[in-house]
DNA sequence: CAAAAAATTTAGGCCAGACTAAAATATTTT
DNA sequence: AAAATATTTTAGTCTGGCCTAAATTTTTTG
């Protein structure tokens, strides 16, 4: 009898997946962080999950917290609806794309399957989001990100933006008025040693545009 | 310091405001009954409701409960965005009308200010939702129902079916199936003294259907 | 109008999920 | 490699919102 996945579990599931994503395992402190909890609650509740039947995480003591196959669907189940959210909200109800971030957040736990469905249907079967992001399919897999970081290119390489991260909407609106955005195709035109700022052009747009780390290391692109 | 209106309080407020409604306050009991939960428990939550600062509902010991301004608007909020939720699951992601409630229930309490006002204007500021049941206006008062139960009309009165109750989906699916929806226009061709049964005619429609006091009570109409 | 029945409240508990303070373990620096 | 620092865990608490059992109050009824 496998046990109820409540709203502050989906979230911890959430947070681990994400940060498994860049490199091993999760550590307490920042999951702790991600969540605005206080690290001690964070350990408690991983135990709990590392103790559910079936076990959603994977825990040992002071090493840090993976998913199991089943808290992976779980973490998964919850970032489809909040894709799909974000893209259904973005094209349904006119919001952009700076804005929809925490309305997802709140939906992705509350909607049944059913919503699930009806969305992806009336939205055409998305695969990204509208910040670029890949969409768990229905099956709950993560389709295979080939992008990197815009911060990895140098002189004269040239690429198309794929995604940027969707977390911080004082970005997303500065990103927006730059056209850097999903498909627009960039071109290093030069490359900082000393601050890593990037020089680029975006095709269709005369002037360039230097940007820094702070903006490079969130925007990703492929060949 | 007004404090937090948490989902439960939310769904306490609004089910004394529906029991408020059909005559005067609501009981612990009665209460109990809609939201599941036993009636020592919503004693609890009466008392703590009625000291709460502000206070959202006045509560005297066995004279069951009715609610302050400020209870009465935290429970039109919660109605408003159940049934605007409502007519946005119809109109923009095909929901057909008994299957919207459940659905609505959870997203009631999540939902932002902004997605209200974006949904009512999507759906061109709506006053009735699917079912025929007003919505309560963007600053929070609740238009007058002028409607009365369908069982109260005798012989050959004629009237308009303004709203159905919402809260039982295999009554609705009957009820669109034999047509009696919001705007249809009804004669009663006989009444029986005896069961309660109505005889009546939809306009459009060839033949006569009878109706038993289970379904005539939860039909509203207007002359 | 008193006894029975129904409704309501009190009392005492439980659980999830957070917190703080203190202890233990890991990691970094010297 | 010992000391200093950072990270993580343990221990103990709190709050919201529910529960059951028992006591009390109100209502109904013979």
């Amino acid at each position: 009898m496998s046990e109820v996945i409540t709203q502050s579990i989906q979230d911890y599931l959430k947070h681990i997946y994400e940060l498994n994503e860049n490199g091993g395992s999760a550590s307490t402190n920042d999951l702790a962080a991600r969540l605005n909890i206080a690290p001690a609650s964070v350990t408690g509740m991983l135990q709990k999950l590392a103790n559910a039947k079936p076990p959603l995480v994977i825990y040992k003591k002071h090493q840090g917290v993976t998913l199991t196959k089943n808290g992976e669907k779980a973490a998964l189940e919850v970032i489809r609806h909040h894709r799909l959210l974000e893209t259904f909200l973005v094209n349904t109800l006119g919001y952009s794309w700076d804005e929809v971030h925490f309305e997802a957040e709140k939906l992705e736990h509350v909607i049944s399957e059913d919503f699930e469905a009806r969305m992806a249907a009336a939205l055409g079967h998305p695969t990204r989001d509208p910040h670029g992001e890949l969409i768990p399919t229905v099956d709950l897999t993560m389709p295979v990100d080939e992008s990197r970081p815009l911060a990895s290119l140098r002189t004269d390489e040239t690429a198309t933006v794929r995604r940027v991260s969707d977390d911080d909407p004082a970005l997303l609106r500065h990103l927006l008025e730059i056209g850097v955005v999903p498909e627009a195709k960039i071109t290093v035109k030069s490359y900082s040693e000393f601050d890593g700022n990037l020089t680029i052009k975006i095709e269709g747009q005369k002037s360039n545009i230097v940007l820094g780390t702070a903006v490079t290391n969130q925007v990703f692109v492929e060949k």
